[in-house]
RNA sequence: GGCUCCAUGGUCAAGAGGUUAAGACAUCGCCCUUUCACGGCGGUAACCCGGGUUCAAUUCCCGGUGGAGUCACCA
């Protein structure tokens, strides 16, 4: 058995689509889980969308996500270079067209834009122009006469009018097209640069690829690929295409939606394992159904003849509730390093940051979560007494007006503000007065924070805030209760 | 519109010719708790329709319907 090869082929045009790195995820799964090649290969042949950096973002995250791989343009296999645009500086992919040219399976076509937008326009209502084979009949000496005139030339692929094509994906089994249907593509370009299909065939069977795995909007344009594979009389890699990844309305997952890419994500403060975690089992799932995975574990479990085969809605709200795992899971130090930017947003007065953050560790499924759920650190807002009224506790403005004002002194007394100290003083008090916990603890809660949900109890709070703060915001608490 | 693909709860997703049709997210309720959250327990909720094959079909086949993808000198 041959050792399986994969690659991961983007264009440097932007950020990485979340489809786009789920291909990926599932190219480097198939291969680790074989024990084989993982290929970076740069398909930059679209000289009008690249722009400076793309490929640093790809590097990036790759990196990112840990889909290391084993050869690239940085890391020589034997079978570079891994960028198209130095290949096509080699002159293969002119030569390999050439050798369609000379075959028949291939023609020179001179139609300038103006000739395809009129058969464009010409197209009847509903239907949709197929280049019309114009220069396939151009003879040996006029095609000598137009090159040798300069003329700016494409090279085409000549797929027969007639006929079925057929070739066989993992996931979907068998699928024919009618050849009438498919387009003489274009295979290198009047600039000289070979299209991505074609390049993409020619540099896959170079490069010794042996799955091809990619999402199936290629679906459709596989079998003119098959055909190409035919016309050199290559054997054609085992194809894995994947299911759509669709927004919430059920299309396909655009910018618009404004999470489509990895970028995105991390921008929205999802960590790189939850997304990597979350994309694998849009469309696949274990044996075991396990959920929260490492990659180690992906690799392990990974089995792509089970992918599905019909597209997956990319739920949200499912990534935050994974991405809190994997924030619980974090290691204090970590977290921090995330977490702290995130409070300093909210909080400015001298308070402990780190304590803060801690408070809100298991409470946030994203980090940006955070600024609104710690706001009254910084600032008591100006709440509304109703929310000192708890049923279960039965608290209400009279009662707690009581508490307040009698612990107003204690507080003011004790000069232990440590969370033991509050805690002590505040438990001494229930004792005392023989009521249930939440009837004090509640109250004073609320006076410190001004929020009827907060991260962290009065201890807590009181801790943070000092004693200074702490009694003044009792004070006020006291006053509004009496008006 | 042509071609191609797809079809199990709101979402992800198991599953098998005969099952009480898993599990997770979301949602609802209860418990725990100094609130919220976490955690625990429980509830609501699904096999698109019509034929055929079969003793038996949600599962296999055909048709319909619905949805999606694709139809570039973009990838």
């Amino acid at each position: 058995m041959t050792k399986i090869r994969t690659r991961y082929a983007p264009s440097p045009t932007g950020r990485m689509h979340v489809g786009n790195l789920r291909t990926a995820l599932y190219a480097y799964l198939i291969t680790r889980h074989a024990g084989g090649d993982f290929i970076l290969r740069i398909e930059d042949t679209d000289q009008e969308r690249y722009f400076e950096g793309a490929v640093d973002i790809i590097y990036r995250t790759l990196e990112k996500t840990g889909l290391d791989y084993d050869e690239g343009p940085d890391k020589d296999g034997g079978v570079g270079p891994y960028v198209q645009s130095e290949r096509m500086k080699t002159g293969i992919y002119m030569k390999y067209a050439l050798q369609l040219v000379e075959k028949g399976e291939a023609y020179y076509c001179f139609c300038d834009k103006e000739r395809l937008e009129r058969l464009h326009a010409e197209a009847a209502d509903g239907e949709v122009a197929k280049y019309d084979k114009h220069c396939l009949s151009l003879t040996k000496e006029e095609i000598e006469a137009n090159l040798a005139a300069g003329k700016p030339f494409v090279i085409r692929q000549n797929i027969p009018a007639e006929g079925t094509t057929t070739f066989h994906d993992e996931i979907y089994g068998d699928i024919t097209a009618p050849n009438e249907e498919l387009d003489d593509m274009v295979l290198i370009k009047s600039d000289g640069y070979p299209t991505y299909n074609f390049a993409n065939v020619v540099d896959d069977h170079l490069m010794g690829i042996t799955h091809v795995v990619r999402g199936n909007e290629y679906l459709s344009s596989a079998p003119k690929y098959t055909r190409l594979y035919a016309a050199f009389g290559w054997e054609e890699p085992v194809y894995v295409h994947c299911p759509l990844i669709t927004d919430e309305e059920h299309k396909k997952l655009s910018k618009r939606s404004g999470h489509s890419s990895y970028e995105d994500l991390i921008e929205q403060g999802f960590v790189n394992e939850a997304v990597v975690n979350f994309v694998a089992l849009l469309g696949w799932s274990p044996e075991n159904n396990q959920e929260i995975m490492t990659k180690q574990e992906l690799i392990e479990a990974f089995d792509y003849k089970k992918i599905s085969k019909s597209p997956a809605v990319f739920d949200i709200q499912k990534l935050r509730w994974m991405n809190g795992e994997y924030i619980k899971q974090m290691d204090d130090e970590d977290y921090l390093m995330r977490a702290l930017p995130e409070v300093s947003k909210a909080v400015t007065k001298p308070y402990d940051l780190r304590k803060i953050a801690m408070l809100l560790k298991g409470r946030i499924e994203v980090f940006p979560d955070i600024p609104s759920m710690i706001d009254f650190f910084e600032e008591l807002p100006d709440y509304d007494t109703e929310i000192y009224a708890h049923k279960k506790m039965k608290t209400n403005s009279e009662n707690s007006l009581e508490v307040l004002t009698e612990l107003l002194p204690r507080f003011e007394e004790s000069d232990d503000y440590s969370f033991e100290g509050i805690q002590k003083l505040l438990t001494d008090y229930i004792a005392e007065k023989e009521i249930k916990n939440g009837q004090a603890l509640w109250p004073v809660r609320i006076a410190v924070s001004g929020k009827q949900s907060t991260p962290g109890g009065a201890y807590e709070i009181m801790e943070i805030l000092g004693k200074e703060e702490s009694l003044r915001r009792i004070r006020i608490g006291i006053e509004k209760l009496k008006q």
